[in-house]
DNA sequence: CGTTCGATGCACT
DNA sequence: GTGCATCGAACGT
């Protein structure tokens, strides 16, 4: 059983995205057991990017409010969870006071708890997934938590469901590199991960 | 090991 | 009609 604290607030989140990012490395994304899923998940966040509605090209925010992004301009401490690609979910932290546009991209984690429930919705045929596997990634990391459309606007400051704790663990090397996977604002330093981490994608 | 490429739905132009 | 904040299978070296 994984020892852990309370959610952490919605004062934590409500920064600039790339003040929040690099604090988000090394929390813990927890899943708590409901009615559907009688096994607590949890993984240790290894890799982040921000996104920032203040003139960032790159941000689903950048021409302000849509359907799509309306949580992304709610309050602070919620999800925001999109579909790209026609088949991935990427889960984000939205960040700074409601109304900004700032959220955290979720892109890898290190199972720490459940990782056997990871593999199972991972796995579409029954194949095996290795663990290395199973989170390294946006849109595995939403389909190893079950995380969809459904969880957009989540409350992540709550206890139940989804939350994101600290358990005292901290990195002993963070990188800060250039975000990846995008076409616009390509020189924005605001992709942070584990040095070394065998759980970061595109290692 | 590496790189290329198809899948697949929808928001936005 | 175009372009995705991706993944994994299928190639080539």
């Amino acid at each position: 059983m994984v020892r852990v604290g309370d959610p952490l607030p919605q004062a934590f989140y409500e920064r600039p995205a790339t003040e929040v990012a690099p604090d988000l490395i090394g929390k813990l994304l927890v899943q708590d057991p409901d009615s559907t899923s009688g096994t607590l998940c949890a993984g240790r966040i290894v890799e982040v990017e921000a996104y920032c509605g203040d003139g960032d090209p790159a941000a689903h925010s950048r021409s302000g409010p849509t359907a799509r992004n309306a949580s992304m301009f709610g309050p602070p401490g919620r999800l925001y969870v999109y579909l790209i690609y026609g088949m991935h979910w990427c889960a984000n932290a939205v960040c700074a006071p409601a109304g900004a546009g700032d959220a955290v991209l979720l892109r890898a984690l290190e199972p720490v708890h459940g990782a056997g429930a990871m593999a199972a919705r991972r796995s579409r045929t029954g194949a095996a997934v290795g663990e290395r596997n199973l989170c390294s990634g946006p849109g595995k990391l939403t389909q190893a938590f079950g995380i969809d459309g459904a969880h957009d606007g989540a409350d992540l400051t709550t206890d139940g469901g989804l939350s994101i704790r600290d358990d005292g663990w901290t990195a002993a090397d963070m990188v800060s590199t250039t975000r990846i996977g995008i076409s616009r604002g390509t020189d924005a330093p605001w992709r942070w991960y584990v040095a070394g981490n065998t759980h970061v994608s595109r290692r």
